[in-house]
DNA sequence: AGCCTAATGTGACAGTTGTAGCAATGCCTA
DNA sequence: TAGGCATTGCTACAACTGTCACATTAGGCT
């Protein structure tokens, strides 16, 4: 479980497990229809790219009634606050990752959510 | 030269790139010599990659007395603006580009350099 | 002019991602 | 209970990336 650090998601990835953030858990027959819009992906494709982040851990696969549900593995405000350090790191040469005031007006954080996102990036920095 | 707008740069690519645009060009040498610690890359693999993104058309290669100069063939600011309107959209789900003052602490970015992308942003925003 | 060093072009191979299809199995319905 | 549809596990393949090594060649120094 120690790779999950270290690697940004692809943006598949992070479709998925945006969907997974808000939904808790999902069978693939949803997942595919939420992004199938977005990627023009086979049902198929979808499958196999759940298998391959279920192995990378990123997600769970736990077989219910004889339907694999999906759940998360990393929390929205660890993996946002990762991709948003080396971004601003690697990208931007930021020394000081940007105040969280910045992501506000996100539509994918809660009021909550921004502040523990406020308290990982604060205590990143002094590490 | 289409296919420069899309597809984000890797690491590597990125790390080469930022060299590029402070020196304008470099030898495969040179490059290996400024990357080398942070990749622990061997000359050959540079080497390579240098090759693979002037196939792509992110760099040029010109031979200059028998020995491959390297220069960019996109600008930074359009690469950052590329990259930073993608991450906005789609990572932190924002409707508007930060503000480029959140920028203004980057150490590759000049107060010239900072208002061009402050231009490319928000036009690209009305768009 | 010849040799050595450095640079070049090319080839290779493994791992990851994109992109699916297929055969087998299990469950619901007629 | 048999057929059909949905699901699953498995397989496959091409493109891109990471990672080099090797043989050839060109330029500079003796």
């Amino acid at each position: 479980m120690a790779d999950l650090k270290g690697t940004d998601p692809t943006k598949p990835e992070l479709a998925i497990l945006k969907l997974l953030w808000r939904s808790k858990e999902m069978n693939a027959r949803e997942i595919h229809r939420e992004i199938e819009d977005d990627f023009g992906w086979s049902y198929s494709t979808v499958r196999t790219v759940l298998e391959r982040m279920a192995d990378k851990g990123q997600i769970s696969k736990t077989p219910v009634d004889g339907v694999n549900i999906y759940e998360p593995q990393i929390g929205k405000v660890a993996m946002l606050s990762r991709m948003i350090a080396d971004f601003s790191k690697r990208v931007l040469e930021l020394d000081t990752t940007p105040a969280t005031a910045f992501f506000a007006e996100s539509k994918l954080l809660s009021d909550t959510e921004l502040e523990e996102l406020e308290t990982v990036l604060r205590k990143a920095e002094n590490e």
